[in-house]
DNA sequence: CAAAATATTGAGCGATGCTCAAAATAGTTC
DNA sequence: GAACTATTTTGAGCATCGCTCAATATTTTG
């Protein structure tokens, strides 16, 4: 009973390493289940008893990215000087580099669409939500006042505008933005949605 | 020769309107030629004599979708108090109503890719580029000292940002934002990226 | 109304994700 | 360790896809 066990774990690695692999090559359209066995020196079919089908593995892919995201944003977090405006622009340049360094890996995450019979995993949900800490955590320290699910709804608002200017700037060739450039424009953006957020919540009308 | 361009025109007209019912309602994963070739009474290769492929077929789709946009963020540009910023909100929540209106047809602009070997048509891109000058105008009038070319960043900033919130905002049912709070988050997000920019532009070390 | 030119057809090709009876391997019992 | 059972791996095969192209049907021409 051990003897099989093993030897599945290893494929099961070996295969989710391949995919991983093959993604960051050729993209998440180039993920092709006969040359993952092959890769993997496996028949055909054997892939399906280490998986259950393709959407399971580029979902374990997919979750490897964002713990590798992860890292990268938890580095940015505390490398620089202190203070939550700086830290949030340090994030988002963070994930704007990450994107650029991992560039099919990182559009994976949101190019795969799940059938529509079959919901996201509650595993790849609770993988996604988790990286919203970082955003959260400095704006806390902006907003001392509002209640966590304020400050909650704000981060998905940051981080999804950020995520617009790194998936459109990222796009395609022709009208891609420089990386350097596109470094600039998020720090600008970030610090005029943090000024804008600040400024706007102590205007009349806002509780203090 | 007259009869023949005739019902090609027809079959071409058809096609495209087939092609954009199925995506509407199936999505662009649901969209199959032999499918397309039935609904417009055709033989299956048919569909090869009046497009080159499903690519150009589904930009055909496209440049229709981007034109009722077009149209939309017209329609929201001058209806409502005037003011730049108060445009650029009405445009922001202007494209999100679209997206939730055209969920499908929206999602398809973005989902598809074309094979790395074949770069987008021109057409195709101006399209897309002409839709920019809705938030270049008001930009514009926000920001009279910069450069039409500097304008156009902070536009295309302004955009992928708003973009991005949409797409994360309408992506999947279980994290999804209803759509009454995603506009308004959407209009506090712009509301706060106008201050910021304009606070920022005036601040020392930028030139008056 | 033939003959030539052109347009339409649909069987078929190569790929793809996935299945499942058969073959190979591992585990168990004496 | 041989005989038998249980499990695992295999790869041919299925359904489906975009797309092609010789054969057929249609239109235009002389």
């Amino acid at each position: 009973m051990s003897k099989t066990l093993e030897r599945r774990a290893k494929q099961r690695e070996a295969l989710i390493e391949a995919a991983e692999r093959m993604v960051r090559t050729r993209g998440l359209a180039g993920l092709k289940t006969r040359d993952l066995a092959q890769e993997i020196g496996v028949a055909n079919g054997a892939v399906y008893n280490l998986v259950a089908d393709v959407d399971e593995l580029v979902l374990m892919v997919g979750s490897r990215t964002l713990a590798r995201l992860d890292a990268d944003l938890s580095a940015a977090e505390s490398a620089g000087p202190p203070g939550p405006e700086a830290a949030l622009v340090r994030i988002a340049i963070a994930y704007c580099d990450f994107a650029a360094h991992n560039l099919e890996l990182w559009r994976a995450l949101f190019e795969h669409r799940m059938p529509a019979d079959k919901p996201l995993p509650d595993w790849a949900i609770a993988d996604q939500m988790h990286l919203f800490r970082h955003i959260h955590q400095p704006l806390a320290a902006l907003f001392p006042q509002r209640s966590f699910d304020d400050i909650s709804v704000t981060a998905r608002s940051l981080f999804s505008a950020v995520h617009g200017m790194v998936a459109l700037g990222l796009e395609q060739k022709l009208i891609a933005v420089p990386v350097a450039a596109l470094r600039e424009q998020i720090a600008t953006m970030v610090k005029a949605m943090v000024t804008g957020l600040v400024s706007n919540s102590s205007e009349p009308g806002h509780a203090l």
